[in-house]
Order: C-alpha cells, then sequence, then structure tokens
DNA sequence: AACCTGACGAAGA
DNA sequence: TTCTTCGCCAGGT
C-alpha cells in the first residue's frame, strides 16, 4: 500500500477521525472508504504506518468485536480500557461503542481525497 | 507472469 | 461457540 494512493489516505483519514472511546472494525473501514473488501489493507496500513500518522491504532477491532491477535494486542486492550470500553471476556460489544458517522460527516472528511480504484465490484 | 502475504470476514462444521 | 476453510485485494518478490 503507498503512502500516496487514494485508499491509503482515506483510511488514514477515517481512523484518525475515531473518537476516543468508540471501536470501528476494519471491514467497516474499508467499506467507509469505499473500498469494502480491503480489510486486510486496512490491517496493513495500521501495522505499518500507525506510528508515523499517529493513528489512533487501537480503536480498530475485528468483526467479532475482538482484538486481533498481533504484537501490541494486550496494549491495545489496556488502551481501550483505559478510554471506558468494557470488554464482556475479552470482547467488545459493538452495539455499544460502534464508530457510525453520518454521511455528511463521512464525506466532508473525505472530500478532498480521491476514491480508490477498486476491480472489486460493489453494489449501488 | 506466478506465487506469496496479511493486526480481515463470512459461512460451515 | 470455537476452529477451519476459503475468498478478498493491492503489493512485493
Amino acid at each position: 500500500m503507498k503512502d500516496k494512493s487514494p485508499l491509503f489516505k482515506r483510511v488514514v483519514a477515517i481512523i484518525s477521525a475515531i473518537p476516543k472511546g468508540k471501536v470501528v472494525t476494519y471491514g467497516q473501514v474499508s467499506q467507509m472508504a469505499a473500498a469494502p473488501g480491503c480489510a486486510r489493507h486496512v490491517s496493513y496500513i495500521l501495522s505499518s504506518s500507525s506510528k508515523k500518522y499517529k493513528l489512533p491504532w487501537h480503536r480498530v477491532i475485528n468483526s467479532s468485536g475482538k482484538v486481533s491477535g498481533h504484537q501490541n494486542s494486550q496494549r491495545q486492550i489496556s488502551l481501550l480500557e483505559k478510554e471506558g470500553v468494557a470488554f464482556e471476556i475479552a470482547k467488545i460489544d459493538l452495539d455499544e461503542y460502534a464508530w457510525i458517522p453520518k454521511k455528511a460527516e463521512l464525506k466532508k472528511l473525505l472530500k478532498n481525497i480521491p476514491e480508490h480504484i477498486s476491480v472489486f465490484k460493489r453494489e449501488e
């Protein structure tokens, strides 16, 4: 994933906007970026660039409402708990904490970033 | 061009 | 509910 690619920039912009105490799944991020199916790239961006772009990487979790297994997963859990995100047996309640930005907000957030051209077919 | 990789995800067993 | 399998995409070799 190149830093200049639209997908990269949009994902970075979206993750940067996740409010404290809220979480989003990898899949959700890819969808918000208008690039559904690219969830795996979101994880790649987090692992490779969260430091460079100071991303709130700990606020991105998987669709099971859990923290994905990786080198800093334990730290991720403690960071989330510090923000008041409750775990039920190491699992986050997505209905309670999921960040679902309004379309307008999202559109404004990405207005200057072109769309990612994906070969992946999406409805609508 | 072929093959591999990944902090993913949905569907089955 | 946990584990496996397979499908995904953009990049890197």
